[in-house]
Order: C-alpha cells, then sequence, then structure tokens
DNA sequence: TATGAATGAGTATTCATTCAT
DNA sequence: GATGAATGAATACTCATTCAT
C-alpha cells in the first residue's frame, strides 16, 4: 500500500471516496453487513482499486475506528483546555462530558470503535515516526497535569489510561445497553468517581 | 426448546457435551473460527440434536460465556471473603487481584468474554424469577458494603460496576494487548486507583 | 397404514385432528413451508403417530386435495341439478360458475390443488372398490347428458374432462394471476366456448 | 445482473454453458433434485460464477421454460402457416398436433413447463420494450384470424388463451398420467372440441 | 493505475423419518 | 397404539480476494 504523500491528487479523491463509503456503510449496518462489494460501488470504483489503496477490509476499518476515535478525542481536549477557567479535574471532567455527549448523539460511532477498537492500533500509529504528534501530546498533557502524590510518569499515563477506558466502557453500556442504568444517571456518579482518582 | 429442569439425565449429559464441546473449541479458535460441525463432532452427537439444545451457536456462546463470568467472579467473590482479615477495599481489591489472575493464566477465556459479553444477557438471567440469587447477593453485598458519604444504594452498585468494568477492560488491554503496559505493571496503579474511589 | 373403517373412535379423532391441521397449515403456508413438525404441533399429537396415519407428509396432501376437489365438485354439481329450470347446457355452465366462485372465494384452495392436483390419484380412489359412488355417479350422469352426434360414451367423458380441464386452468390463472384477464372478465368468454362445445 | 446484450462472446459462452446444464439437469431430474451444484459442475463454471448470471436457481429455470414454451410454440405455428391450403381451423390444429408430438417425444418438457409454468412470466417477456416481438406477433395473428360473431379482439384473444390452456392441459394429462385416456385417443375428441370452438 | 469477471472455500440450518421405550 | 429424542443428509448462497487485460 501507498503511503498517503505519495498518493496523486485523483488517487487521493478515490481513497477518500472508498473512506467515506466504509465510514457510511459500517456505520449504518455494521462490519458484518458491509461488503467489499457495496463500498466500492457506493464509491463507485472498481473492485480492484479497493486493494490498491487498502490491504484488506480491516484495514479500511482500522483506519476508519482510528479517525473516529482521534477526532473525538482533539475535539473534546480543545474544548476542555479553551476554557479560560477551571482546574485540571474540571476539565478533565469538561472533557469526559463532551465525549459522552457526542456519543450520545452518535451512537451508531460508539457501536463501531468499541466492538473494533484495538489499542495496540492506536498505539502503533501514535508513535509511528513523526505521526500524530498531536494525538501523543494530548496523552503527555493529561498525564503531565495529574497531580497524585509519588506518581511517576509513566504510572500517570496508566491512570489516565485507565479513567479513559473506564469512561469508554461505561458509555458504552450506559448509550447502548442502558445499563446498568442510562447515560444521563451515570453520570454524576462517574464524574463522581472521576474526581475521587484525579483529585 | 426445552429448559433445564425438564432435561432427562440422558439429554442432561448431552447437553453437558455440547457446552464443554464449544467452550473448549470457542476458546481455543475463537467464535469465528468455530463451525458447528465441529461442535457436534466433538460431542459425539449429530447436527440436529446441537439445535434440540440450543436455538443456534450465539446461545450456546453466551451460555458459555455467562457461565464464564458467573464462576469467575463467584470464585473470587468467595475468596475473598473467606478472609478473616482486611476491610472491605482490602478485600475487593483481593477479589479483583483474583479474577485478573485467573485471566491472566487463561487469557482465552478473557478474549472470548471481551469480545462477546453481553451485559443486558447477563441481567436477565440474573434477574430472571428465582434465577440466580446468589450473584445478585454478590452485586448487593459489594454495594452495600461500599462507604461513600452521601450515596445511595443504587448509585453505590453503579460505583461497583464502574470499578469492575475498568478492571475487566485494563485486563485485556494489559493481558492481551500488553497495553499500555503489561497487567503486573498495571496493577499497583489499579490498585492505587480502587483505593482512592473506594476509600 | 389403517383403512378408514378399523379405526377406532379416538383414532378417527386423531386422524381427523391431523387432516384438519394439515389442510390449515397448507392452506395457509403453502405445501414447502408446512413442516410435518407444525403439523402434529398443531394436531396435539406426537411426531411418530402422525406416521401411523399417514405414510408421509405427500400422502396427508393428497388426501386433503383429493376432499376439497371432491366437494367443490359434488357442492356445484348438486346445486346445478337442484334447479327446476334449464337445459343440460345451462346446468352445466350454472355448475361451472359455482366452481369459479367458491375458488374466487378461495384462492388458497385453488393454488393448492393445482399445483398438487393428481388425477391419476382422483382416478384412483374413484374406482376403488365401493368407493366414492357418489363422485363417479355424477361423471357418468354429466357424460350420459351430452348430445353431441355420433359420440359414443367414453368420447363423452373425455369433453367433460377437458372442458372441466380448461375451466380450472382458467380459473388458476385468471384468479391467482390475473392473466389474460381477470375472472369476471373471462367469464362470458369462457360459457360462450362452453356452449359451443357442449351445444 | 447485466442483460444479455452487454455480455462479451466468452461471457454469452458461459451463460450458454450454464442454461444447458440447467436444461439437462432439470429435465432429466426434475427440479427438486438439481442442486446448483451440479449445475456449475456440469457448466464447468464456479459456483459464484452461476449467480453472476442469474439470481438464483429459479431463475435459471424461469428462463428455461420459457425458452421451452416459446420455441414450441414458434415452431408449430410456423409449420401450420407454411401449409399452403387449409383453413383458420385446420392450420391451428396442425399447430396443436405439432405441439402434442411434440411433447409426445419430450415428456419431461411437459413435466418442467406443466408444473413451473407462469404465465405471468411469459406475459412479462412478451411485453418487455422490443422483447419478442415474435411471440407477441403470433398470438395476435391467431387472435386476428379468429372468425366468432359479435368478438372483439380481446375476447377473441381469451379464447385463444382458453384453448391453448386446454391442450396444454390434456397434453398433461394423457401423456405424463394417460389420464382419462392416452393422448392418441384423446386426440379426435380435442380435434373435434376446437373446431366447435373455433368453427 | 484501473478494471471487473471469475473464483470456490466455507456453513448454518432444516426436516422428514425412524425406533427404542 | 403412542411417544418424542435422535438422526444426518442435503443445499443455496456469500464475499473477500485475485489476476488477466
Amino acid at each position: 500500500m501507498l503511503t498517503r504523500r505519495e498518493l496523486s491528487a485523483k488517487m487521493q479523491y478515490k481513497r477518500a471516496n472508498l473512506l467515506e463509503a466504509g465510514r457510511y456503510l459500517f456505520l449504518e449496518n455494521g462490519l458484518q453487513n458491509t461488503s467489499v462489494d457495496a463500498i466500492v460501488r457506493r464509491a463507485n470504483v472498481a473492485k480492484g482499486t479497493f486493494y490498491l489503496y487498502f490491504h484488506d477490509k480491516d484495514a479500511l476499518l482500522n483506519e476508519i475506528v482510528y479517525d473516529i476515535n482521534r477526532s473525538v478525542l482533539l475535539k473534546a481536549y480543545r474544548k476542555a483546555y479553551a476554557l479560560e477557567t477551571g482546574d485540571y479535574t474540571a476539565r478533565f471532567i469538561y472533557m469526559i462530558d463532551d465525549i459522552i455527549n457526542h456519543f450520545a448523539e452518535k451512537p451508531r460511532e460508539l457501536a463501531l470503535i468499541r466492538k473494533n477498537f484495538s489499542w495496540p492500533l492506536l498505539k502503533e500509529r501514535i508513535t509511528s515516526v513523526g505521526e500524530d504528534l498531536e494525538l501523543t501530546e494530548v496523552l503527555n498533557s493529561l498525564a503531565k497535569g495529574l497531580c497524585i502524590e509519588d506518581i511517576n510518569l509513566d504510572e500517570a499515563k496508566n491512570v489516565i489510561y485507565a479513567t479513559v477506558e473506564m469512561c469508554f466502557s461505561l458509555c458504552y453500556s450506559c448509550i447502548i445497553n442502558k445499563q446498568p442504568s442510562d447515560m444521563e444517571t451515570m453520570k454524576p456518579t462517574l464524574y463522581l468517581i472521576i474526581r475521587k482518582v484525579l483529585g
């Protein structure tokens, strides 16, 4: 597969078409119910062309899932740090709240990333040379800001990771399954927990 | 399909064979790579017989996943409460530790339940009339023991749920993906978090 | 299989249940979509019992199809010959009209017998010793009444048969398929043809 | 699926292979006893290729049944109208006779089209834009030639349709079931009826 | 780079029938 | 006669991927 910068404008266009077609169909019908055939039809591209741009169906999915994760995280982070007031914990909760609200409005995105989320994938992309400095920066910044006694940076990163994971898990079960309660009911408890952890 | 108590001894036996065959193969090869054919072959039973006992492949999977969850939880809870010393938090952490150790030894079980876990399914079974009082009791007992200021029982249950979810999530990513760190490295941080939440 | 007169009252009852269940389900869902399982469930009878009364699924179907044919024909014939006025042709057309009206109201019966009608079956039953004298009598009577020059009884029977077949065929295509026209539109043309043939 | 005219020569060839394989096997073993598997094996084509050319098994059957109907009708019509002598009725009977003789020699074709004949299918194909003008022309010509007092063109078409249906029905029961008599015995009576109807 | 015809492995499920009890 | 658990053969259809053009 070619890397992005080698692609001509026309190729960029085809690639983008495939991504948008995949995103639409995966979100609409799920992974199992979306065939490569449907994707190329929607992207107005020949069957074989798909494999010129993506190694296989999973590769396309991974890219889409990553894009969703990335944009949701970045958007929430930026909004939280654009706030003029608020301490670290308040900003963190504001960020989580934004993420929750996003998924509450787009539950299909949540369903897709939750069932197919792959942390190694995320990690790999973040640490690829020169790639996604932005996202790396966000995670570092969150870890550095954390004030817990006798904690080093790696441990801080783990705390952030654990907390975010918990939020995503709860999002999924509360929004998708309404279990153990709906999201709005869960929110105060969740924020109480976060305050205890980060405080 | 028949309910469990209507089954004769011979039928119980066949059913048990199917469950064990399914468990073995699902754990060994995953859901997608396990055919009904393989299951009945291993269970020494005719193809049609499978559908006498389970509505479809998913029904079998659900039962297996539920059984795993249940037994892991109960075992850990019992061990923790058999301790003579220790306060609530200590027992809770002991319980989580037991769960983690279980899955560290049987990562395939973890992979299976994480990809196919359905909380509504669990909920449904727990609350069915007269069914699984034991598991219900465990969850209630954990919630009741929780001492956080100004918290009611439902909120307490949510805290328990959130905490357990976080543990399961971390188990999955640390044990299966070794991300963001391996399980042993994550443990102290996790227990620190738990202490902060429950304390 | 047992013949009818050997059956006890209880057995008659079971047999009748199976017939009614089969009739209902065949008419409702068609042959392919009706399983023996569904039939025995509806008849409140064990699976094996079915095969005590009918050699197989087809045997049940044949009996049902025969019953429908028989009763429709007899009913129409009797009504036509109960008329006080009218010559042979008029009565014949009256009879056909009654059959058509019957099937217009019960198109599922028409679909069932048309797809699964077996003339040899009918013949076999009619000519079985002492069996269905009534139906034989009807066909004979229709043939004998026919006045066409230089025609013998066998030929007369063939004319009757051909005419009835044509009516059934047209019923099927006009009522079920609305082709080449609907039944009401076809009727005058059909009766014109009958008059030409029998006149 | 592609329409016929879009197919390359190679594809035409594969399609033809599938049609011939289907025809052979359907005629030899009937619809139920012919698997798609057997068809593709005989056509020397991969399983998936079948579904490139036909939507499903039924679609293939429909095409075959239509082809048989079409060719038998056209052949008979042409032979009848190639006659130098004979009035309308004589030609019509000649045509029917040709059809009967055809099916007498190929009873399996008769069995296949009779059980699976779908007049709407025929109609649909005939009336598709620019499609099968030839067959339409035949039916129109037969209807126009009919001389019955006070009859309009639509009614004439219905008479033709009813007559042809009767012939096909009798073919089926006389040739396949030998009921109510064999075909040769039935012929004179049938032609007598036709003369009465068309005369 | 782009195409799209061809491939063929892969599988869940149904159901008529039997037979031990 | 009655049961109903057990059988296992039988089959249409999908779809990711390839490769000749």
